[in-house]
DNA sequence: AGAGCTATATATAAGAC
DNA sequence: TGTCTTATATATAGCTC
């Protein structure tokens, strides 16, 4: 969008196209390096293109486990509380039989227990949480060129039934009833690589 | 950066931190979806942030299920490379054992296994890779705001021990060893709320 | 809080090397 | 392929309503 105004679409051009792709990568680091400042918001990256063939981790892989460690608080204590939620309307032994099916989703979450290295006493912003625990952004690949024709999904999931809000969560996290595709031959090479081409710190 | 240059730094004004967050945050989409099409890369977004008490998927919960599931296949196809790549150096019977050890990775594995979308048969653009597969760009939340200041993480998975390269794996999806914290009381308010203000095929 | 409106700061496509 | 340069297209802070 500079010297000529170029027509978004898939630019067919292999070089152009990878060129493209390390500017625009570059400018999306900054850009989450900037939103982490500006609003205390944690992001990272893991990128991945056939291009580049090697999966990217920033600003490192330290740093992306953290992410993920601290999403998984996050779904843990919306799991406390709705089990806390459910305490007023269900009798203890009702809540027993829930503790089980919440440890289900435990399980199937222990995907996303990395190593926990919060909580540590960050503020919470103007979070209405009852737990102090930074903030918190996520982003992750998309899954077709084709982008945003999906239905517009808007659930209040605070507004609907607790169960199955958890199991919305869960279907985020884990297809337990399903059987992984194995058969799989041959791969693409993958690398871990910090882009040190972007340095947050001397942005500006 | 306009009428005025911002210092980048963390916006204390509780109400301006939170119109530059929605500002950005559309910025920020839509740098991911022109990347998107350009590139033909996936990307999908999870946002969080105290100061909107609500948990965003871009472009859709379906489009973040189908990213995190090609994700998932990757990592597959690595695991299945570097088996291939161990039979060239180890008995049958050797292989049988590793066998075990990647069983343990499915397992572990297993929260990042949504509904598996895919293959499609997309061409896999100039990617080395035997099996097709579109290109995938992955983008999560950062740790602190201290950004990058991590070590620089830079190493090729493929020049070293193809079992250690596994366990950098596992160690990004799973920390096994690790009892996850179960004790938190209160929670952040979630939603899974689409963010309609951003509508990647009108962008220019 | 949200919806425009500008003036500027940035991002970046093409070229040149 | 990488780096630099530069002309333009975009992004967005601060205001107003």
């Amino acid at each position: 969008m500079i010297r000529k105004k170029v027509k978004l679409a898939y630019i067919t051009n292999g070089s152009s196209r990878k060129a493209t792709y390390k500017k625009r990568k570059k400018g999306l680091m900054k850009k989450m390096s900037e939103l982490s400042t500006y609003c205390g918001i944690d992001t990272c990256a893991i990128m991945y293109s056939p291009d580049e063939s090697q999966t990217e981790f920033w600003p490192s892989l330290l740093g992306v486990e953290q992410v993920l460690s601290k999403f998984k608080m996050i779904l843990e204590m919306e799991k406390t509380k709705n089990m806390m939620n459910q305490e007023r309307f269900l009798s203890q032994r009702t809540i027993k039989l829930l503790d089980e099916k919440f440890s289900n989703v435990d399980k199937s979450m222990d995907a996303f227990t990395m190593t926990p290295l919060y909580p540590q006493g960050a503020s919470s912003s103007s979070s209405s949480s009852m737990v102090a625990l930074p903030p918190m952004t996520m982003v992750m690949p998309k899954a077709m060129p084709k982008i945003g024709t999906e239905e517009n999904v808007q659930l209040d999931v605070n507004n609907i039934d607790p169960m199955k809000r958890q199991q919305w969560i869960m279907k985020l996290m884990n297809n337990s009833n399903n059987s992984s595709p194995q058969t799989y031959v041959g791969g693409n090479k993958m690398m871990f690589q910090f882009d040190h081409n972007i340095n947050p710190n001397n942005v500006h």
